[in-house]
DNA sequence: TATAATTTAATTGTACTCAATTTAAAATAA
DNA sequence: TTATTTTAAATTGAGTACAATTAAATTATA
């Protein structure tokens, strides 16, 4: 009769669990900074986006947030109702919705632009440790579930 | 007149945003072994602690899990509804609910055993790098914002 | 002891997150 | 062309997450 091993089911013994754990915490980081701008974790970074990129689709936008439509809609619609960007079809292809960033939108960069310095203080890691973790997280996003 | 620095507003300058994405793709991989069980990601972390430690009252599990009563709550209830746990008040301080594993919930930690290994195979870390991973993950964990 | 402060869960309300489905449009095949 | 398939967003529904509030019980304090 085989004995059982258990050691893969004690939490202690889990990758996925400190990282779930760990992204809630640092984005928790974020809330008092983020609230002086009245944006979520996710209106930031989809900010982010339009800060770089101006204008983009939402399937181009799910590629690089990781999120579907099902999350990215009424995300930009908040994001629309806020008067940082506009939603419109495309012309060539009626399918897409292009997502624009307004002036509003450009002008909040301004205020954000003191959230990234604000939050390096909250994250104790050496640089070396940061660029470790920061390439390691995108090597399990890079390579998926053969 | 200052020129704004706006390098650390860039997506690929993030180190929470892939510690955020990394973490929900990793528990999309879950998903199809965990629908197996008929469990959430949450529900699964949840059962790990009852089979390690049988009984538990919501403070002390959120401590573990790093969730509130306001998350806690409402898995304890799915998880009472499938029969794995039971929830009741303590005789000592009524404030407290504890939270029990059932013999439903002991026999479930049969068939979750054939998770981990499996995941392992999802993951494409060198030992090494899962465990220099792990403990960057902890070390962000266990430092809050001073 | 009576009151105030604290603690523990639950509740409420907002916002994600995602699988699955739906709808409309476009691309491809028959 | 006409029919089929594919694609892009939106919608739907279930389940978290979490801040803020509430209610009840306990503890501390005047």
């Amino acid at each position: 009769m085989e004995e059982k091993n258990y050691e893969g089911l004690k939490l202690e013994n889990q990758l996925c669990f400190p990282l779930y754990a760990a992204s809630r915490e640092i984005i928790k980081r974020y809330r008092p900074f983020l609230d002086e701008l009245e944006l979520t974790y996710t209106q930031y970074i989809t900010m982010m986006v339009f800060w770089q990129e101006k204008t983009i689709n939402v399937k181009d936008l799910g590629r690089k947030l990781f999120l579907d439509s099902g999350t990215i809609t009424p995300v930009l619609k908040h994001l629309e109702a806020k008067n940082y960007i506009t939603r419109s079809r495309s012309h060539e292809d009626e399918r897409v919705v292009i997502a624009e960033i307004t002036s509003e939108g450009e002008a909040l960069k301004e205020k954000a632009a003191s959230v990234p310095p604000k939050i390096a203080c909250c994250i104790k890691l050496s640089p070396d440790e940061a660029i470790t973790l920061y390439s390691l997280l995108y090597k399990l996003l890079s390579d998926g579930c053969e």
